[in-house]
DNA sequence: TCCATCTACTTAGTATTATTATGTAGAAGT
DNA sequence: ACTTCTACATAATAATACTAAGTAGATGGA
């Protein structure tokens, strides 16, 4: 899909947050992560903004570990205010799309 | 709902847009729709840099019309590149949120 | 040894968008 | 006159995704 990035703006921030959540990860593995998800695009500078300010806002803790196959990776994991901000993302992602939603189906009828 | 704004970049031209389509209107009805649609921090100054936005575009034709009760209105009705873009918008709109609610849902199982 | 490639992170700058703040102005009622 | 509601315009700001360019470790082949 072509040129998704204005519709991204607010959402990708979300889906790295929840990535993370999952299970700590890195920069580089969240970007193919994203990418098999389905947003080909995302390209790893732009992960790599949203992670640092991640950190500027302290959502995250961070621990560096040596890889095997390149240089050291940086690993994430949400702390308390990474996890409520996730829920706060969560909360409004349901409130845009069923509005949005709601509007797209009235015109249908 | 609290500071939604971030997330509305790139949809909230698309529900004016969608707006438009159902019925000629104006900017000041516009605003109205979309409070009672549930965006109801969603303000004159928003909607007509939209509306001028489209307007720069050639998204839609325009016709003035005096009003009994005020000043004169703008009517906006979409022309074929307005309601071209609205069907990108939606296509857009659609596979963004089924990647995200994926991405939610794979969360909870 | 040199070079290419994959991995991995950084950062300065740009574009787009919603928003804020402020202003102008018509009509109607008091 | 004054206020209120209607209606539109616009300059400035903030936030975000993206681009471009770079640094650097590890590996393998020429």
């Amino acid at each position: 899909m072509e040129n998704l990035t204005e519709m991204l703006k607010g959402v990708l921030e979300g889906c790295v947050l929840e990535i993370i959540d999952r299970k700590e990860t890195y920069g580089y593995e969240i970007v193919r992560r994203l990418n098999s998800l389905g947003f080909a695009d995302v390209v790893e500078g732009t992960v790599y903004t949203i992670l640092l300010r991640l950190e500027k806002n302290k959502l995250v803790d961070i621990q560096k570990k040596p890889s095997e196959i390149g240089p050291p990776r940086k690993f994430y994991t949400l702390n308390n205010a990474g996890r409520k901000q996730l829920q706060t993302f969560w909360r409004k992602w349901d409130f845009i799309a069923s509005k949005i939603n709601e509007l797209k189906m009235k015109g249908e009828s």
